[in-house]
DNA sequence: TGTAGAAGCCTGCATATGCAGATATCGTCG
DNA sequence: CGACGATATCTGCATATGCAGGCTTCTACA
């Protein structure tokens, strides 16, 4: 029984995870200082962008279940950097947004979040970053769903 | 204090893990039924292409912290997949080998493995798939370390 | 030979991830 | 108004991820 090659050469979940841990590695540790991780950065940056948004919406934007969101919400809901409070019109839902601490942690996690960036830019160089980023925008697009 | 655009729009970090957990899910889904998520069929497929691997050197093969790799192997362990033996000529070392239960599971779980390449391949296209594959690749070799 | 430093692995802690199933609420249709 | 299906969130379970710190073993050097 023959399989043709071995799976680790042509896999592409086997790249874009090891991709995925390798660049949150150099995220984190970045924003370590800060007391933030990859994900809290993204989490607050987002909701920054978008306050108002309940739990399945963004969800669904992080590309994440909705229970891991609610999950990876406990320590900024408990640090009073998130607020979810429950919405007048629907009681099934929760709307999220910044708090001012929540504002202030995400300002100053910023210089951190530029550092791991330029990291990022200097290793790849502009070229291939802009490559590899219109590659993820794509397959992301088309493994909507 | 103006901090430019909303991280969320350029950052290469928000890409590569969104991309990862979309892989992943796809990846996941269709090896369930085989009893094996994404993660430990990558660790078979490397224990079958590579075996008498020690903890330390599949960790970084992986670009995974060797203590998480020592836990992903836990479960894998225990169904006697897998095989972690000391080593006679060095104590601290465990040389790790795939069973034969570890080997069937394996060649069970690849037609699971292919129907997920496949649903990528048929979403992206081939031509995609190169241009990610290629980007993905290129940014593991720059940034390794 | 004996000891100091390095190397390899582990445990404890905290967060990240998703599925199955439970609960609460909403909207609709009779 | 009441029941039923759909929607939003949460709990329990299992795995995934990495850091700090600890233990054991090896290596090199005095």
């Amino acid at each position: 029984m023959t399989f043709g090659p071995v799976p680790s050469h042509v896999c592409t979940a086997a790249r874009v995870r090891k991709a995925s841990r390798r660049v949150s590695q150099i995220y984190d540790r970045e924003l370590e200082p800060y007391g933030l991780t990859v994900t809290q950065f993204g989490l607050l940056a987002q909701l920054r962008a978008g306050p108002g948004v309940t739990i399945g919406a963004l969800a669904e934007r992080m590309v994440m279940d909705a229970t891991t969101l609610s999950r990876n919400l406990r320590p900024l809901e408990r640090r009073s950097l998130v607020l979810a409070e429950s919405d007048r019109d629907d009681g099934r839902v929760r709307k999220l947004k910044l708090t001012a601490q929540g504002h202030a942690a995400l300002d100053r996690a910023l210089v951190g979040w530029r550092a791991a960036q330029d990291h990022i830019a200097a290793a790849l160089g502009a070229k291939e970053m802009q490559a590899l980023n219109t590659a993820l925008d794509n397959a992301l697009d088309r493994l909507a769903g």
